[in-house]
DNA sequence: TAAACTTGTGAAAACGTTTTAGAAGTTTTT
DNA sequence: AAAAACTTCTAAAACGTTTTCACAAGTTTA
């Protein structure tokens, strides 16, 4: 590879020069710089990012902290597409992307070392435990950091708004002349908690009030345990008209019970999802649901991020709410007087 | 952050003896490597990446290049849960990933360029057009390099057995009495050409030779096209008695052409996928696919990938075959005499 | 007792950059 | 004509490592 110094060679001039013509500084003449630039290309000079890092100690490059156990957020589609329009907004800024994890080589490393041996120029974490100590200790690090999906008080953030979609997604359904609406959650996350409250409060403002067991406790992704509350609720001595589910993923595990009981979507039981992931658009009846802007919420990570490394004094804190969008499917019957 | 010298002059001895102490060469007494690793660790000492790969050429890093317009593989179940392995085999080994792009920072770069420039030590290629005339440079440099479902002369591949997988299926649906099998197929690509190959072959030699309009060419991932073709399929005067479909995902389009036709799956018509993505094995009637291990996939093209770069001189190049696994769902309907 | 190894250590060079301070030459100002 | 200011360039240091070679001291062999 042609470094620095062989153009310099070639060209008769000092190994400064060269670096100062290839990074557009402009106290090199005209002719000399046309010199260099033809030489450089003549030879094929790429520079060298690792010598570039040691001495300016910026690598250009962005760590992406997704959970590293068992299956990696890469196989769910929900953050899969988030990272994939966080990379492109990242290379749009000549940034490139690595993964966090904790190896270095043989030996095992917490997360914040990782990112000092690879010197990147700040993280986006997404889709990990936010209560790992590990994840605490390289927030509260030196190190640019930007979360999606849970805030860090003081910290920069990008949030779905989970507030606002769970209340699109009731009034529409009150709308549609449900009242007898239950929801079943996934787990004890902040996300959770945000739609948890946005139920209840929309059912109040909207003057229902769903029972006790109306609500039930699921998780996200699973469709067995979503299956189970399924069941139970179909059972109930006076059940819901219309469900609403963890995300669309989990609502399969709800669709196949509700079939089983000769229930179908919609004339007998209406349904919601969350999330509007591709396949469930594509299968008939198209899925109900809030589809979260994760094309957003990548490009805006990634931006914040970017801005957050290169300004760091005017930079502020905050968070960035991302709307999501009502999608409008068939699953959701018009009902009532 | 720690450096050698800090620890050198902490215990009072030389950078090149902390240096060999880190590395754990054996030169080294034992007193003294003692007092330098307590050291270190007290210092909270990490090797700074960057200055070690600028003076050993090697990083610990390796590229990953997938499709980069429009959307990358990442939003794609196939090649996301790919990457999934390869990335936990990788770093397994010690070595984290880097996507490969053609940005380097502001500037256009072939992927051979990013790869130098980021001193990527192999190259994991997936999931893009081999004949780009960039791919096909890059593979041809002297950089390490594994193809994940295409394979290179004399170059190192993995890639799915569509061969032997397309016979298990045609195979098994013909064990179920199936004699007249369509089969809508992928793209162009040479994937596709094994697949539609093997379903020629294995017909062939079954004895049933499927009439030209059993075969249609529509695309992968793409319902709408998928659609069209299974409408074309049940109008025909004589309509098979049972589907092959491009993958999982493309199925969904035939299905609900399926469904508004009044057929009934697996009643009035057989259907089988390609692919086992996890979805359509939750959905009920769970869908008969040929599930390709993802898993393995990743993992050996991470393996052979690390062989390759660690040694070089005794690593034949040569292509490994990995085979799939019939999932068996509820879709083929056992039919005849 | 000298010669030949061993062992533990360090000095220094090198990797490819960027950047600072200043030299040399040229132009402008006084 | 001298001084000041600008332009164009370079030498050299630095970033944090790894590695080669040499040296000193101790140990064995002849």
């Amino acid at each position: 590879m042609a470094s620095l110094k062989d153009i310099a060679n070639e060209c008769g001039v000092s190994v400064a020069t060269v670096s100062k013509v290839l990074n557009g500084h402009k106290e090199i003449s005209g002719t000399t710089a046309q010199r260099v630039m033809a030489t450089a290309k003549e030879l094929g000079y790429m520079p060298n990012s690792a010598a570039r890092a040691l001495k300016t100690n910026r690598t250009y490059n962005l760590g992406v902290l997704f959970v590293d156990d068992t299956k990696s957020g890469l196989t769910h589609e929900y953050f899969s597409t988030v990272l994939d329009s966080f990379k492109v907004e990242a290379e749009k800024n000549g940034y490139d992307i690595t993964f966090i994890n904790h190896n270095i080589g043989s030996r095992n490393a917490t997360y914040l070392e990782h990112c000092r041996y690879r010197c990147v120029d700040g993280v986006m974490i997404a889709c990990v435990n936010f209560f790992d100590p590990q994840v605490i200790e390289l927030v509260h690090s030196d190190i640019p950091v930007v979360t999606i999906d849970y805030t860090f008080d003081n910290h920069i953030s990008v949030i779905s708004d989970n507030v606002s979609g769970m209340q699109d997604l009731v009034q529409y359904v009150y709308s549609m002349g449900h009242r007898r609406v239950a929801f079943i959650h996934g787990e004890n996350t902040s996300v959770t908690a945000s739609r948890l409250t946005s139920y209840y409060k929309t059912c109040m403002e909207l003057g229902i009030s769903p029972p006790d067991d109306y609500v039930q406790a699921a998780l996200y992704h699973d469709t067995r345990v979503t299956a189970r509350c399924t069941k139970a609720l179909i059972s109930l001595p006076e059940p819901p008209t219309c469900i609403l589910f963890p995300d669309d993923y989990s609502y399969i595990g709800g669709a196949n019970v509700l079939r089983e009981a000769g229930l179908r979507v919609p004339e007998d039981i209406s349904v919601a999802g969350y999330d509007g992931i591709h396949i469930l658009q594509a299968l008939s009846p198209r899925l109900t649901t809030l589809k979260q802007d994760t094309d957003s919420l990548g490009r805006i990570a990634a931006q914040k991020l970017v801005e957050l490394i290169e300004y760091p004094k005017i930079t502020l804190p905050g968070t960035t709410i991302v709307k999501g969008s009502l999608l409008e499917g068939d699953t959701i019957m018009r009902i009532g007087e």
